[in-house]
DNA sequence: CTCTCGATGCGCT
DNA sequence: GCGCATCGAGAGA
């Protein structure tokens, strides 16, 4: 798997169904990040899905300039910035016309370790990259990668990567979204438990 | 133009 | 567990 991936890639059809449905399917692949002239790369353990019009907490409950990417093509990456200081990676979902995207929230580190060390100073291992915000500046993630297509891009893309059985997916609400009840209780917040 | 606040992480208590 | 840094997107005027 070392030089030329792309026949593990994901294909544009993975990326290309129900958000919530991609997002528990996200877990256990492989994120890769080719950065420095070197891979680095983890097992996704942990997403969040976000819909459209009917998803209050998404940012594509309505259409605005920065959200219009979700509402393209799937397997396009969607980065944004966030709290002053931060970058969270998104996956674009469903066909193009109907908005949705993934939120990768944590990976478990396998290639690259000493990369991500550096990049997170004084930090153990196997929480490197087990935040949105982490992961991102773990693996040099930032809106430069906006827009970037996973089926192609040299520089960002997912694997198929470990099977990862029903019974070790747990479903939650997602972190520190606002709105109604029912838009805070969805437990569109998928975790590998194998994994952590 | 101005104001609010966020799909967070870190440091301190 | 709690406060805060830090700045751009989005909304209202």
């Amino acid at each position: 798997m070392e030089s030329d991936s792309f026949e593990l890639r994901l294909s544009r059809a993975f990326y290309g169904r129900d958000t919530v449905t991609v997002a528990r399917a996200l877990l256990g692949q492989r994120l890769v990040r080719v950065t420095a002239g070197q891979r680095l790369s983890g097992l996704i353990c942990e997403t969040e899905a976000y819909r459209g019009a009917d998803d209050e907490a998404s940012h594509a409950f309505r259409r605005t300039p920065r959200s219009a990417i979700m509402f393209g093509p799937p397997g396009v990456a969607y980065v944004y910035f966030i709290y002053g200081n931060h970058f969270c990676l998104n996956t674009v979902t469903e066909d193009a016309g109907c908005p949705g995207a993934v939120l990768i929230r944590g990976i478990a580190p396998q290639e690259g370790l000493a990369f991500m060390r550096g990049q997170r100073p004084g930090v153990a291992d196997v929480r490197l990259a087990d935040g949105p915000g982490k992961l991102c500046r773990a693996l040099n993630i930032t809106v430069a990668l906006n827009g970037a297509d996973l089926i192609t891009d040299p520089a960002l893309f997912i694997e198929t990567g470990e099977p990862v059985a029903e019974h070790e997916i747990t479903a939650w609400p997602r972190i520190g979204v606002r709105g109604g009840a029912e838009t805070r209780e969805r437990p569109w917040r998928f975790v590998w438990s194998r994994a952590t």
